[in-house]
DNA sequence: CCTTACATGTAAACCGTTACATGATTGG
DNA sequence: CCAATCATGTAACGGTTTACATGTAAGG
């Protein structure tokens, strides 16, 4: 089975209720280094589910602003997020504009480059920042059922860190390779 | 600008002519670890490519099998595609059903949770030992347009060994705190 | 005053994966 | 004999992203 946003919307249920709008704040804190889902593929999962009856829906009027809808897993949304987590395939996926401009980096300017490499460093630490604090958060909990969000954030971290240093350790050669071949291809004639 | 199938397709074509098969072979080699795609994606790219007059096409008659259509860029298909370089931002996505699995580790028998980790790593083993490979095979060439292939290989090879080595780390504690969940989501009325 | 947070939803566009269709040759 | 490699392509399906639609309240 596939673990696509409709399930693991299944999936912050059993941690408690939420409504749409807590299940995105939730993908952003906590799943945000390894699944991403806006508010586009959440509310019509969570509708889904709904009318599947895997989860429970009670609105919550409000003033001034939509109704706030509750959802709860039910027994077999339960089972069924179980199961599903079961029978996937670990998968891991990564898709990346970043290594593809570093791939082509002799199409680019130097400038371009340094700039590309600075800002994906930044927000690595940004990323490497949150991961710090939810780790910081939950110190000594030797709650068994901590131990997978642990898990991945500290894997989340030592990518991050590894992505860093690596970065760091090689972004002068690559950009003295850049500004070579721009010599060199600004001005062949000069060789030989 | 985005860096999707067609666009890639072009940027393998800066590396000299090649066909779809071509083409699929240098993904697997070269980009498996930050860009996956398939003959469904690559085919009606190249189709659509040279409709655009970003590429040409020879047919080589071939016998036992289709005509080997050969594709070489144009000067405005290499323009295209230093331009969507340029303009591209650097993102970086996962998707990771690994992750995900770990994540709700409590959920599972420990015995799934150990061959998933397993599966996992032996996929990585193989992984690194093809960018190995790649590595070995080129390496004292100081050819400024071999720079960002390498940063990319080297790139791939520090997360997969950071992975493995924090994998191997964790194995134990996180197997361990499985196995105590599932004794006390067996019999809690032993406790207290 | 402007931006962010709160709060939900629809519809279309976009892309990619998967399955299907065809078929010879080579190596284990 | 079976699997893999070579070689191209279409069509349907599935899933996500993006844009649109609406509106209050609090904080900088």
């Amino acid at each position: 089975m596939k673990l696509d946003v409709k399930t693991l919307c299944l999936g912050v249920l059993t941690q408690g209720e939420a409504s749409g709008y807590d299940i995105k704040k939730y993908f952003e804190c906590t799943f945000s280094h390894f699944f991403v889902a806006g508010f586009g593929s959440i509310y019509p999962a969570l509708a889904e589910l709904s009318r599947e009856g895997l989860v429970t829906c009670r609105e919550m009027p409000q003033e001034g602003r939509p109704d706030r809808k509750v959802y709860a897993l039910t027994p077999a949304g339960r089972e069924r997020f179980v199961q599903a987590l079961r029978s996937a395939e670990p998968t891991h996926k990564v898709r990346s504009q970043f290594l593809v401009m570093l791939y082509f980096a002799h199409l680019q300017p130097p400038e371009t480059l340094a700039s590309v490499l600075d800002r994906r460093v930044t927000e690595m630490q940004r990323h490497l920042a949150a991961i710090e604090d939810f780790e910081a958060r939950g110190p000594a909990g030797h709650d068994p059922a901590e131990a997978g969000p642990r898990f991945c954030a500290g894997y989340g971290r030592v990518m991050l860190e590894a992505a860093c240093r690596y970065i760091a350790e090689q972004r002068e050669a690559l950009l003295a390779a850049a500004r070579d071949h721009k010599d060199s291809s600004a001005s062949p004639s000069h060789e030989g």
